[in-house]
DNA sequence: ATAGGGTTAG
């Protein structure tokens, strides 16, 4: 085959990939009966952009095993098909190989190597990559910067930021998404402020992407309000722009609003997505719109022809579960074609608990601590549930069963934003510089909160304690200390924004209604799976969470 | 020709 043959077909394949034909140029690779590396690269390079990663690996095995030596393209590429199956073994033999051929000190090979790292998981490797580049551009420091955010390290993703800036690069809209998202995540408000005045002086507030993480931003700090406004603040829209705007509503417990956006987002032809459709579950469930949700769910399968996930199970479960249907919702778990994991369970448990149903936990709990003995959920679970029925020995065997597995609660955080600095708090953590305060002001206002009605909900600790220690224990959970701090030390009448790891429980959340009572003040607490704003003593997700 | 990003259950 003469070599303008070859070159002719190359242009060929390369046509049929920019148009993502990938059949056709298949075909037309089949048929050819000598191949170059530029042949080869189009096919690898064109199945894996189009996310076809098996496919273009396997090609990528076929041309080694012919004898083709890679080049840089072939190697970032094949990289990326690595990340995207979480092929961490290839991966590794790759950079083996990248190492042997001096392709390391390539720029574009370094990040898609960095990136391969940090999507399989493995930070310490990926910022092992980064550091051994000379001079890392704008893409190098965008790949850590995101890689650190979605390994969970986003207070190190934003201080890259700021190395990044001060190496004299300018962040683009990628860096900026993958900031924001980290202010989402830590609920700081005041630097997610910053960094969309950043945005609007280098002209990146109109994009698609930037938006979206904008949205889900000032909802996850409690400002639903700017949510919306940087949903409608431009024309252009697409289906993730208003999946986060429905998942901002649903955050804050606001059901009705995310069934109204996505009856307009029908009329406007958006195509949803199964994000869009997890959102809207979630904000149901947690409204208690169990009708509408059944209804969501049934048109996600027979409309749009989505897969549920087990996301979507979940949701479900949890969603019959809260309003009390427990029958209906353990019968979804043994009838879903997806294997039921921990987590479902969990969420039907903790259903059991909201209706005080000890035998349906009991049974369940079984299923639970096959997953893993070590997770203590389920025993605060049960513990929680025993102790609301008074059977104390039940508790106490929860206790026992706990320590003899040697399952460990996840200690529980709160933290809040004061002048733009984080406090933190943990449960009964004296080392805190204004403890001796904090200590006191709880004191005082327990006993105002009392006079008010307040009786401490002892359910709530899971531990043999006599009924004073109780008391102790609980008025000193983490949240309270955060929000006294926070009475303590802003102006009077001023909101109070609060996070916190962990579910709040029902303690807490009967004694901040008290205290927003007390003081007057409107107090915003983000937990691990919603808002709750409390104001005059009564609370927005009333006491549906 | 090649690299990085948005929404998402508990």
């Amino acid at each position: 085959m003469p070599m303008r043959n070859i070159m002719s077909h190359n242009i060929l394949i390369g046509g049929f990939i920019q148009n993502g034909d990938l059949d056709s140029a298949r075909i037309l690779f089949d048929e050819m009966p000598e191949r170059n590396l530029a042949t080869w690269n189009a096919m690898v390079t064109g199945f894996i952009q189009f996310e076809f990663n098996e496919e273009g690996l396997s090609l990528f095995s076929q041309m080694h095993g012919m004898g083709f030596c890679s080049d840089e393209f072939t190697l970032s590429s094949v990289l990326r098909g690595c990340a995207g199956l979480k092929a961490i073994q290839l991966g590794k033999q790759i950079h083996g190989y990248v190492m042997k051929s001096g392709f390391d000190c390539n720029m574009v090979v370094g990040s898609s190597l960095a990136h391969m790292y940090m999507k399989c998981g493995n930070m310490s490797e990926g910022e092992r990559v980064f550091q051994g580049m000379a001079v890392p551009n704008v893409v190098a420091f965008n790949t850590l910067i995101a890689g650190r955010a979605q390994n969970g390290y986003s207070e190190g993703a934003f201080d890259q930021f700021h190395l990044m800036k001060m190496a004299g690069l300018r962040p683009d809209k990628i860096t900026f998404v993958s900031v924001i998202s980290t202010c989402s995540e830590l609920a700081t408000l005041g630097q997610g402020q910053q960094v969309h005045a950043e945005t609007i002086k280098s002209g990146s507030d109109s994009s698609m992407s930037v938006r979206s993480s904008l949205v889900s931003m000032y909802s996850k700090c409690g400002c639903l309000e700017d949510s919306v406004k940087v949903f409608t603040e431009f024309e252009d829209d697409d289906s993730v722009l208003w999946s986060s705007m429905i998942a901002a509503y649903g955050f804050h417990g606001r059901g009705q609003e995310a069934i109204k956006l996505f009856e307009q987002m029908e009329k406007k032809d958006i195509e949803p997505n199964d994000v869009t459709f997890l959102s809207l579950l979630y904000a149901c469930s947690h409204s208690g719109l169990k009708e509408m949700g059944t209804k969501l769910f049934n048109l996600m399968v027979d409309n749009y022809n989505l897969n549920p996930r087990l996301e979507h199970y979940n949701c479900m479960v949890d969603l019959l579960g809260r309003s009390g249907c427990l029958e209906e919702a353990e019968a979804l778990i043994r009838s879903m074609p997806i294997k039921p994991d921990a987590i479902i369970w969990k969420t039907l448990l903790s259903a059991c608990k909201i209706h005080k149903n000890t035998e349906m936990a009991n049974k369940i709990a079984e299923d639970v601590l096959q997953f893993d003995p070590q997770d203590a959920a389920p025993y605060v679970l049960l513990s929680n549930i025993h102790a609301s029925a008074k059977s104390w020995g039940n508790v106490s065997a929860m206790r026992k069963a706990m320590r003899d597995k040697k399952a460990k609660k996840e200690p529980g955080i709160s933290w809040l934003e004061v002048k733009n600095q984080v406090h933190q708090f943990r449960r009964g953590d004296k080392s805190h510089p204004k403890w001796m305060e904090i200590d006191e002001y709880l004191k005082e206002l327990t006993s105002e909160m009392k006079k008010k009605g307040y009786v401490p909900d002892s359910g709530s600790v899971l531990h043999d304690m006599d009924v004073e220690e109780k008391e102790y224990s609980l008025a000193h959970h983490s949240e309270k200390l955060a929000i006294a701090f926070a009475l303590l030390n802003t102006m009077p009448g001023a909101p109070i924004r609060v996070m916190k790891n962990l579910r709040v429980c029902n303690d807490c959340h009967l004694a901040i209604k008290f205290i927003s009572e007390i003081t007057s003040r409107e107090i915003i607490v983000r937990d691990s799976s919603r808002f709750h704003h409390f104001k005059h003593g009564k609370c927005s997700c009333g006491d549906y969470w």
